[in-house]
RNA sequence: GGCUCGUUGGUGAAAUGGUUAACACAUUGCCCUCUCAAGGCAACAUUCAUGGGUUCAAAUCCCAUACGAGUCACCA
């Protein structure tokens, strides 16, 4: 028996041959340094920020060199698919704003290189099966679970090379006969790779983030193929897919950098050109003393649920992954604050080559001045958008005062200098919550400062809205108005003399203007307080002092 | 244990043999100021994991040690 007829005894449907496919999938007619690059998860858990910088990383690549970026779904593992997960994918992909030009989504395939769901693929993959073990590079494994943890237990307690490789590889010697014998007998098999490396050889890989890397050759003989439900592990699918759908770069995370000699030597065996690549670093977390991948299920902020349920805006969540996958790209951005962050020219080697911890604070940075450019309708839309979806409550009161709404929002906005308090839409309510009506029926605390006794706070707000506030005041007029009235009233308008001799006033302007912020907020910090008086106008400031009237 | 990579301030990092180790975030202080925010100005690594070596000169090159990370599945 020949190999040729273990093979057509093994995959007996198989007709195509791997030219059938190259003539199907031609190269890419792309102009000179096109990248064509892809996303490639897999849906065994939902998608976090490593995906996320992994699909940044590809769409700017993409984006930049006039390439295409397409999406992979990586389904083999069928038995760890998370309900779901796929759907999550296309929803943060839609949501920032960075979906592939190729792809496959509710029977709906968009390119020319599909399938681009491996489940779906699987004709493919033993094609190009078949042909190995025609050539004598593949063969049937039919070592059991125990047999394989036998070996490893031997190999760790006499330190040997862990793996399938020289006299464990069983099976790899077996006659085609032999091989035959037992898979007419039923007996359960894996393909494994075979391979001809040797491990005291090295060659030289070139990674573009890391350079230069050694390695010893790989000579591990690995399942390419699994019993069951006959899928290709990653690796065979890696080698046939990206080949076929002649991705030039792959970026993918560093956990695969030890895989590169077995696909080093699976690429060889094809004859295929290898695919450029990037490996990404980890992103890492601080946790106490220890550092550590980002986990999932430790870290909320790891799954990319989190920034929109806190309302961080897209661009600025792009940024700041895009701040830790490059070193440069913030001087960039200071450079070029106007342009999208996929002009960027992204630079592999440019990569951090260890982890880097992922900085909420950088984010709220970042965040904080995103939205300070936005204009206050723009900001009001997007808040709004998102309390419809994350917070109901909110969206009721201030969809009601969208008006008030707004004019707060513009509060020293839209100048060269914007306010920047909001790091994300769900903390814009707790600095503004005092502006609704509605919000004031919770227990109240007022934080008054210096001036605390009732009677001189009532005085205080009595004299000032009944004789000097006017709204047709500009803010000079108002403020001269409050300092005459503060003068009057035994307080000191000038700050620089209040320090020198603070005893001789009942307090400062700033104590004076104080008492007022508190009665109308119940905070003694807000924004520009000659505004939030214009936008509650005189009636819910007479409003505001009963409530104080009542409860203080 | 084998293989591979890494180790610059609280964080991200620049500097790729040559003056006082960029910059950004965070923190702290001061100024401005009706509070806050913003803005302005300062402070913050006597030192680049440790020890050797090469060199007139090293964070940068070499070696060793320590520590950390990844990987070594019919998971991706």
């Amino acid at each position: 028996m020949t190999n040729k007829e273990l093979a057509n005894l093994i995959f007996p449907n198989i007709t195509k041959t791997i030219e059938d496919y190259e003539k199907l999938y031609p190269e890419r007619n792309l102009k000179e340094g096109a990248k064509i690059v892809r996303f490639a998860p897999s849906p065994t858990g939902f998608m976090h920020i490593g995906n996320f910088m992994s699909a940044i990383i590809n769409y700017v690549l993409a984006k930049t060199s006039g390439g295409v970026f397409y999406l992979r779904n990586e389904d083999t593992d069928q038995a760890r698919t998370v309900d779901g997960a796929v759907d999550f994918i296309y929803h943060v992909l839609n949501y920032y704003e960075i979906m592939p030009q190729e792809y496959e989504y509710q029977d709906k395939i968009v390119g020319e290189y599909g399938p681009y769901i491996q489940s779906e693929r699987i004709e493919i993959y033993h094609t190009f099966v078949k042909y190995l073990i025609e050539i004598g590079r593949a063969y049937p494994c039919f070592l059991t679970k125990e047999e394989l943890d036998e070996i490893r237990e031997y190999q760790t307690k006499s330190k040997k090379r862990i793996g399938i490789y020289g006299k464990y590889a069983k099976c790899r010697d077996l006659s085609p006969e032999e091989a035959a014998k037992r898979i007419k007998a039923g007996e359960k098999f894996v393909i494994r790779f075979k391979s001809m490396g040797d491990f005291n050889k090295k060659f030289v890989f070139e990674d573009l983030t890391q350079g230069k890397i050694e390695f010893p050759e790989n000579d591990l003989d690995v399942p390419i193929m699994k019993s069951g439900d006959l899928l290709p592990t990653y690796h065979f699918a890696h080698l046939v897919d990206d080949h076929l759908m002649r991705t030039t770069h792959v970026v993918r995370g560093n956990e695969w950098m030890s895989s590169v000699p077995l696909h080093y030597e699976l690429f060889k065996t094809f004859g295929f050109k290898m695919p450029k690549y990037i490996h990404t670093s980890l992103i890492l977390k601080k946790d106490g003393d220890t550092i550590r991948k980002i986990s999932k299920r430790k870290d909320p902020e790891a799954l990319m649920f989190y920034y929109e349920e806190k309302g961080y805006p897209t661009l600025a969540v792009i940024d700041a992954v895009l701040t830790i996958a490059n070193s440069n790209f913030e001087e960039w951005r200071t450079n070029n604050p106007d342009k999208s962050f996929y002009e960027f020219p992204f630079s592999p080697k440019k990569m951090s080559v260890s982890g880097a911890l992922f900085d909420l604070d950088k984010l709220d940075n970042i965040s904080k001045n995103y939205i300070s450019k936005m204009s206050a309708v723009d900001l009001y839309q997007n808040y709004e958008a998102w309390a419809l979806k994350y917070n109901k409550e909110v969206y009721d009161i201030i969809s009601n005062y969208k008006e008030d709404t707004i004019k707060f929002l513009n509060i020293e906005r839209e100048g060269k200098k914007p306010r920047k308090d909001y790091a994300n839409y769900a903390g814009i309510f707790d600095k503004s919550w005092y502006m609704y009506d509605e919000a004031w029926n919770k227990e109240i605390n007022y934080n008054f400062g210096k001036v605390k006794e009732k009677e001189e706070i009532i005085k205080i707000m009595e004299e000032y809205l009944n004789n000097y506030y006017d709204e047709k005041d500009s803010q000079d007029e108002w403020f001269n108005k409050i300092k005459e009235l503060c003068v009057k009233m035994g307080y000191q308008d000038n700050m620089k003399l209040y320090k020198e001799n603070p005893d001789n006033y009942k307090g400062s302007v700033a104590d004076f203007t104080t008492v007022m912020r508190v009665v109308l907020t119940t905070l003694d910090m807000t924004p520009n307080l000659y505004d939030i008086m214009q936008i509650l106008g005189k009636d819910r400031m007479f409003k505001r002092l009963e409530i104080f009237k009542e409860k203080y």
